[in-house]
DNA sequence: TATCTGTTATATTATGAATATAACAGATAG
DNA sequence: CTATCTGTTATATTCATAATATAACAGATA
């Protein structure tokens, strides 16, 4: 896989296993229909328990991003999560709102702060082109 | 104050407190060299432990946002905290990957992302202007 | 002198993250 | 049929963090 987890960091395990999953996604590394590790094999390749990863597994499931059949396994949902609703762009924003406030604060002006989410964006379009 | 806790949230209180206190001053509601409350009053107007209230205010001193005097009290930075480097930029990008990320998967397209972004800080500049 | 300030210390409770071990039921390969 | 692998559930333990409670100290103030 493409997964890089700091055992070390203070952010979670799971939350840095979820967020490099959606990212895989977002990215294109891994397309719809693909399957996934189990959460035994997943769990040994990074050394962590299997109960981290089923819990990863299982908030995956309820956003939409991947589907657990009894037979196949762990596979990405070809469908994809649900479009953003009101409700999501409303937590997008409470999400976004202290990073923009703390940039303010550190002379961040609004042009430099969407070039950088610009190039981020580009992150993920450039390996969406490489397959 | 312009402060408004929510204790039953699953964010932390001390997360919310610093976060309403840098968007305070990042909107000018609250300018440099204002006064802050005592711990002690803070605390009890909110309603929570003096305890918390320090950590937050330890937690402003140590990234410049405020500083504490023995005889002023707390007041705000007049210098406000160091302008954004190379590590502070580094981490803002990989606070903001993860909710890209998402954004693509639920078909945010970067436009309305950037949308977003502006009129987050159109909020913040709208308030600094009514002084 | 009494009061308010930030600060420090200590202890307790509650919650969440992560682990360990075990077991169950369904599917699959030998 | 048997053995193995799958996700799932249950239970328990360890550890760190969040939040509280109570107390005390030293400097400044009225």
């Amino acid at each position: 896989m493409f997964l890089n987890i700091n055992l070390e960091s203070s952010e979670p395990i799971y939350i840095q296993l979820q967020h490099q999953i959606i990212e895989g996604i977002a990215k294109g590394r891994i397309s719809p229909g693909d399957p996934l590790p189990s959460v035994r094999s997943l769990a040994s390749d990074i050394g962590i328990n299997l109960h981290t990863v089923n819990k990863v597994y299982q908030l995956l499931k309820q956003d939409g991003y991947i589907l657990i059949h009894r037979q196949k396994g762990v596979v990405i949902n070809p469908e994809g999560p649900p479009k953003a609703d009101e409700e999501y762009k409303q937590s997008l924003r409470a999400n976004i709102r202290p990073l923009i406030a703390a940039s303010i604060c550190r002379g961040i002006e609004e042009e430099e702060f969407l070039q950088i989410c610009k190039e981020l964006f580009n992150e993920f379009k450039e390996e969406g082109e490489k397959k």
